[in-house]
RNA sequence: GGUCUGGUAGCUCAGCUGGAUAGAGCAUCAGCCUUCUAAGCUGAGGGUCAUUGGUUCGAAUCCAAUCCAGAUCACCA
């Protein structure tokens, strides 16, 4: 339990007992107490100063008394200052706490729960390769769910591949026209890539086409329907929907080189999936579920035969579920791939990691759920992220401005060698242990950036910034964690690895009880972090720890304590602290090198 | 126009289930490497928490209105 709960919990017990009544948590509230005051933790009783009728001093008074009298092993001394009661828990308490986790890797994470839970992330389209936006999508989703494995969760990790529809005959029409039989392996470009480029050249040649037709007399609407190389694409969907074999045989041809690319990129970002869906193998999911819900009259048929579900009651409009013609719509697919995934897992929670531009379909997918009477409908969770944005405007892939993951990332690593190189710290590293360092310390300093927001916020991409290694970034606190692992590595002879007393010390020094303070609220971030469906909550915890640390180490010496009994305190502070750190960067996808 | 987000230091962001003098990092300035890795530490300056009103012992935080920015409201996906 943590010192917050046990607060908590004795707090109750006290005010019963001196007030003889029941009181719960909501009553008061727990703060940790400002540096400026003495104590390590404050209870907040304003609350409760109208239904006791005594000033909140006096309340302050008899509760601090009542406490350290009955709990002497939890808290041993009190002060009150403007009605706020500073207590301070005995470091008997923190010594203890010490003791029993100092070498525990697993510090803070919970056992297993029996809940499954899907998280869908990347849903990446095969007709461009991945972005600074897919990025922070696979960050995201990679993070969530190593968050929600610590909190006991088991976690299949999905992944919808857009691979059908007008947006890749596009890549695929231009690259007949234009492509001279240009494949990966002739060009010596990626496979993504690749595809990509023939996707701009179609926007090229269409927005040129339609220029012409305009200028030929025709308006606006007519010349982008009548463009030929538009006419040429709407009749490849056709086609594909027919199976015609030789556009089925392009279309894997290209996929395949798209999905080589992918699976190189995922590999180098250290991102990997459970189980794939593919479009092309879902979108014709859900057919049965409209005539369910036209059975159980959630869906109604217009006369043109299309068939639609009326949401104004929620505040929603009106949404179409099936074409007149008798296809079904995205939402529809949405439906179908729900669930399956839920038939096929049985899971508890189904996690979406998708823009925000979609969280209108996002909750008419919920709520028409909920309304066919879907098993966990009410467990779908859409976690929206904001859209990451560049110091000069928004990325468009239209217009070339979008920042490629793959060259994003390799610069990360580039930068990284560079600072690396300057510093000049591990000359003696093989070429091998370099390459893993560059990787590290470039992908590390990535992944926190993109991490250390609150995902549903827009967020901007400071070039200049994201590759700053110094101040609240990923290798601050690989650096903190290198830098303990130095000292232990120095000490690994001399320290005791008992569990018993003779580390014990009386007197805490400022700067070690603080890092034990920190270091003791991780359970609770882990807990925060699983509710929130927030990374953030452990970016910004794990480089208060650091930071926590690094003061501490700047004032006190490991290796040339006062005492015996001090160092090995100290080397003890040291390694839970590291392991904290290592544990708390793999929750956010980030390694944390031994050296640097 | 309806709905949903967001607006906190020059910049990027925490804090938002109401609590003490609103915090970090970057940038600027001033210090600290003959002692465990200076990718570090210590300090200084920098704020009308978009605006106005309300709720109350107390509001960056809750409510309302207004202003600004973005998203969304397809027989596209």
């Amino acid at each position: 339990m943590s010192i917050v709960k046990i607060l908590q919990k004795s707090t109750i017990e006290s005010l019963s007992a001196l007030y003889n009544q029941s009181f719960t948590d909501t009553d008061f509230q727990i703060n940790q107490t400002k540096p400026e005051f003495e104590g390590d933790y404050t209870v907040v009783m304003f609350s409760l100063v109208k239904s006791l009728k005594l000033s909140p001093d006096a309340i302050g008074n008899q509760l601090g008394e009542h406490l350290t009298k009955n709990y002497p092993q939890f808290f041993t001394a009190y002060n009150i200052i403007k009605g706020f009661l500073n207590l301070t828990v005995a470091d008997a308490y923190w010594q203890d706490l010490l003791q029993k986790n100092y070498n525990d890797i697993c510090y803070g994470k919970k056992a297993l729960n029996g809940k499954k839970v899907m998280v869908e992330y990347a849903s990446p389209n095969t007709n461009k390769p991945l972005h600074l936006g897919h990025l922070r999508n696979i960050f995201l989703g990679w993070s969530v769910a190593e968050i929600l494995k610590a909190n006991g969760y088991e976690v299949v990790k999905s992944c919808i591949v857009n691979d059908r529809g007008i947006h890749i005959c596009k890549s695929m029409i231009a690259w007949q026209m234009f492509g001279n039989g240009a494949t990966p392996e002739s060009t010596g470009v990626k496979g993504d890539h690749l595809v990509g480029e023939y996707y701009v050249k179609f926007n090229d040649v269409y927005k040129q086409q339609v220029e012409e037709l305009i200028s030929e007399g025709d308006d606006k609407a007519t010349a982008e329907k009548e463009a030929p190389i538009m006419k040429a694409t709407q009749q490849m969907l056709l086609d594909w929907e027919d199976g015609k074999p030789e556009v089925m045989e392009l279309w894997k041809t290209m996929n395949g080189w798209v999905y080589a690319g992918f699976d190189v990129t995922y590999n180098s970002i250290g991102a990997d999936f459970d189980k794939t869906y593919y479009e092309s193998n879902t979108y014709l999911l859900g057919k049965d579920i409209v005539q369910q819900g036209m059975d159980k009259k959630v869906f109604y048929q217009k006369p043109d035969s299309s068939i639609w579900i009326d949401l104004t009651a929620d505040g929603l409009d009106e949404k179409i579920v099936q074409r007149s013609d008798g296809t079904s719509v995205y939402i529809t697919q949405d439906i179908g791939l729900a669930l399956q995934k839920y038939e096929q897992y049985k899971i508890d929670q189904s996690i979406y990691v998708i823009g925000n531009e979609q969280n209108y379909h996002m909750k008419v997918l919920q709520l028409i759920c909920q309304k066919l009477g879907m098993p966990n409908a009410d467990n779908i969770y859409h976690l929206s992220y904001g859209m990451v944005e560049l110091t000069s405007g928004k990325m468009k892939s239209r217009e070339g401005t979008v920042v490629d993951a793959d060259d994003i990332v390799e610069e990360m690593i580039t930068t990284s060698q560079q600072h690396t190189e300057e510093l000049g710290k591990v000359k003696d590293f093989t070429a091998e242990e370099l390459t893993a360092l560059y990787n590290t310390i470039g992908l590390g300093a990535m992944k926190f950036y993109l991490l250390r927001v609150d995902p549903k916020k827009t967020m901007v991409f400071n070039p200049a910034e994201s590759i700053d290694f110094h101040g609240f970034t990923g290798p601050f606190v690989q650096y903190t964690y290198a830098r303990i692992k130095s000292i232990l590595r120095k000490q690994a002879e001399v320290m005791t690895t008992d569990n018993g007393q003779q580390t014990m010390d009386n007197d805490l020094l400022k700067a070690e009880k603080e890092v034990i303070v920190v270091a003791e609220q991780y359970g609770t971030i882990i807990e925060q972090a699983a509710q929130e469906h927030n990374p953030s909550v452990i970016a910004n915890y794990v480089f208060n720890l650091a930071k926590t640390f690094n003061s501490f180490y700047s004032e006190l010496s490991v290796a040339n304590a006062e005492t015996e009994v001090k160092k090995q305190l100290r080397l003890k502070i040291s390694l839970l602290t590291a392991n904290i750190l290592k544990s708390g960067m793999q929750l956010l996808g980030i390694k944390v090198p031994e050296r640097m």
